[in-house]
DNA sequence: CAAGTATTTCAAATTATCTTAAAACATTTG
DNA sequence: CAAATGTTTTAAGATAATTTGAAATACTTG
């Protein structure tokens, strides 16, 4: 891949000292991780979805647990377990009537980075 | 907030034994914080934004430059441009007709937490 | 002002979310 | 065992949000 025909000089130093174009390029992720890092961030995107996901970090529960908590009604919360399901980030087992919901290791991760965050989420909530 | 009517007997128990549930609910994130951390995932939600995101964190670049990373018109490339700046994930200064874009401080914790996390993304890769 | 660089605008296309109604499934009851 | 009840999911269509492509606009330098 060519450098574009004319970019500033000290930004084409900087590029060469790195080994070139190509070098850099090889260090970021493939397209087919960038999608999938782009589909758990998607999951992760929504307000009820990230409710759901700090509160299952708190205590496993069942839908109608959910329910009560999130105030929503059954089948839209059932359209965002799904989503937050096949991004692996919850899982559930049946018990009797009941689907009891918890975070998969992978999920549970993802709260605890968020939680990391939440000082640098902080410094961004006081920007304009 | 009473608890609905019939749970599990189980998860009743650990309920009551972390203090009920308001003391579960006080530890997770008001209203105001989930939107915000849903809006940072929602910027990085997309692929386009995020090989821009890993590339700027080995590289600061004019637009043209990344224009040619990505293979993508100016026009929507200053669309997902606009989006990362408006999440505070990245920045620019000019230099001469150029806009020189980098990371903000922000916008590299972020990506260097998705560099950490990428053993468990992989680990998520190899689900069907 | 001409050329190069970058952003904005706007309508169309795509994708995500929500609402309502019905279906699926396990348990309890008659 | 069939009917009734309780819990959860799915389907279909409506609404809303995001993304795209084309054209127009702004900015900077020479």
């Amino acid at each position: 891949m060519p450098l574009p025909d004319n970019i500033p000089a000290d930004m084409e130093r900087e590029i060469n000292e790195k080994g070139g174009i190509e070098s850099i390029i090889s260090n970021i992720p493939n397209e087919k991780s960038l999608k999938k890092i782009a589909g758990i961030h998607q999951a992760l995107s929504d307000s009820i979805r990230l409710k759901i996901m700090f509160f299952l970090h708190e205590q496993r529960a069942c839908v109608c647990l959910l329910r009560q908590i999130t105030s929503l009604a059954y089948s839209k919360l059932s359209y965002h377990l799904k989503i937050l399901r096949d991004a692996n980030l919850i899982t559930y087992e049946k018990n009797g009537n009941y689907a009891i919901y918890s975070l998969t290791d992978f999920g549970r991760f993802c709260v605890e980075k968020c939680v990391a965050a939440s000082g640098n989420y902080n410094g961004q909530l006081k920007q304009p």
